[in-house]
DNA sequence: CTGAAAGCGCTAACAA
DNA sequence: TTGTTAGCGCTTTCAG
């Protein structure tokens, strides 16, 4: 039973192939004979005809596909893939997700593996491999947006402003009588130029206190809980805990009840995201929202604009995320 | 900048396309000679070339992409699309992710929206899109691997056995001393035949108590809280609550703290799944653990087995997912 | 309004 | 060992 094609339906109606692929495609709906249209209608529905998208790809030029990059799915960047689904729904278009940086090695990736073929690409919180893409593909011509905490301005993107975050955290702990506020980071947060330690450290500074960092070996629930343990077993908690991401702060809740450490009245935490876990703890964690819906929203106008209007100014925007106080921080006040 | 072609090589060595061709894909590495190779290979690094895929997909009828389609990415399935996505990274494949369902009349869906061609499927707990796809695809022939707690027996699949998870969670509760065990669920869970809620109905009543559902609007935490608190504002609380996913008893533990309800001494909770979340909690969540590697890594083998050998037998497992007992619902011994 | 012809970029026979 | 030819299934001028 081979695969229906342009072909056999012609044969069957007993016209072209060229005037088949008017009618299904639409662009014949005023020049193509009412009565053979819907006599090709008919027959596809019939055979079951889907059209070989390769082969329409390869004379459009165009895939109707859509990458997501990341480094990963999970925790926060799931939520971000979702949005983006959602986002891309009700479009034509069909989503790849590829994971392109943990790829071994990345820098010669874009060189060796022959990505599939899109018609853009959604690159979240993956800067270096962006940056990989655009020097492995001079001749290239696939859009990118580049997107997240983490973004390139070399081109499209929408960036969020965690930096601005973290301040707000700091402040905020501040008011709530903090006065020895630690940050909670990994390797990837102490690399020179990252927002969010930065705007940490000099906020800390600008109050008049010193910056505590306390590095976890990754940036999971586990190591932020090993990290804080740790800290608490050394006698040497602060009273005020900043994490980079929602899951050390989880960590750092957990390892904080584990050791009978009040959560927010010894130690105050924050986490960075929003991801809705942090809703749901007894002691709900007060968090750093990223606007997601209106990032993937704006990624995927900046995309199909630029998609249609290739020499388009660039398209940028920063969006400000939001600091939801909630239990884990709030020391006055309601529960 | 046009995009570099196998025939720009070509001119440029001083050879044909079909040589070229040879060289790249690897095919012609003992009947090519060896200067040409280097030649050709030189030559392509410098252009820049990679491949059009839509163009080999039309020849070879392979596009190496594999379709993971699921309903949602959200919660448990992001923890399985992360999994898949670590077993296909060391293969050739990409992958294409398709929310089939959710598609507001998915059963005109695949006549109609043509999915991007790809040389296998895995259908994640989304056994009517996999039925549609069926009817519809008569004629075509790209493999379907179904998966999940809810697989299709028609063809290939990798079931997780979800109703032994529910019994051996009921039995636990019982043993726990409670004698009252109700069941939170969702409209989902109460469509005849669903495993979970049958497999509670039937080992409650096996044991002599009666079955007792709350079913709440959807599936989410808010879902679970808000059918727990109107539970509990009636004083109609259970004293064991079995619960249909991971995050309905997450909503349901936070109602219970919310009322001021002990966990598990007052109401033992159990959850579904496996989610991460679960552990984190300052009481930890007892929940029935998938074997999300075991599937992601079978319903691989399964496919690349399928596409090789179209005609080999069906190919089947049934995976026991794995009562893991934390705080929530362990009312003797250590924490 | 419809069909013939060309070709997208690549691979796979088959010849040379 | 290499080149020639044909064609994958589709769209797109351009004639009719």
């Amino acid at each position: 039973m081979r695969k229906v094609t342009l072909r056999d339906i012609a044969k069957e109606v007993g016209t072209s192939p060229a005037t088949v692929s008017k009618v299904l495609t639409g662009r014949g709906d005023d020049l193509i004979g009412k009565e053979t249209r819907e006599h090709v209608l008919a027959v596809a529905r019939k055979l079951g005809y889907s059209p070989n998208l390769a082969a329409r790809a390869l004379v459009t030029g165009r895939t109707h596909c859509i990458a997501l990059w990341a480094e990963t799915l999970a925790d926060f960047h799931s939520i971000v893939a979702n949005a983006f689904m959602d986002q891309l729904r009700p479009s034509q278009y069909e989503i790849v997700i590829t994971d392109v940086v943990k790829h071994p090695d990345w820098h010669a990736y874009f060189q060796r593996t022959p990505l599939w073929p899109v018609d853009g690409i959604i690159a979240l919180d993956s800067p270096h491999s962006v940056r990989a893409y655009l020097a492995a593909s001079a001749g290239r011509n696939v859009p990118v947006v580049s997107v997240g905490a983490y973004y390139v301005t070399e081109m499209d993107y929408v960036g969020v402003d965690l930096a601005s975050g973290l301040e707000a955290a700091v402040r905020h702990l501040y008011e709530e009588g903090c006065r020895r506020i630690a940050h909670l980071t990994c390797p990837h947060g102490m690399r020179p130029g990252d927002g969010r330690r930065e705007a940490y450290e000099a906020t800390v500074r600008e109050m008049g206190m010193t910056p505590e960092l306390l590095v976890a070996e990754q940036s999971s629930r586990e190591d932020g809980r090993r990290t804080v343990l740790a800290a608490g077993e050394r006698g040497d908690l602060p009273d005020g805990l900043v994490c980079f991401n929602d899951e050390m702060a989880i960590g750092a809740c957990k390892a904080l009840h584990e050791m009978g450490v009040a959560v927010p009245d010894r130690v105050a935490v924050t986490g960075c995201d929003g991801i809705p876990d942090t809703e749901y703890f007894p002691t709900s964690i007060t968090t750093i929202v990223q606007p997601v819906e209106t990032l993937c929203r704006t990624a995927w106008e900046f995309l199909r604009h630029r998609i249609e209007h290739p020499d388009a100014p660039r398209q940028a925007a920063i969006l400000q995320p939001e600091l939801r106080v909630r239990g884990s921080s709030r020391r006055r006040g309601a529960a």
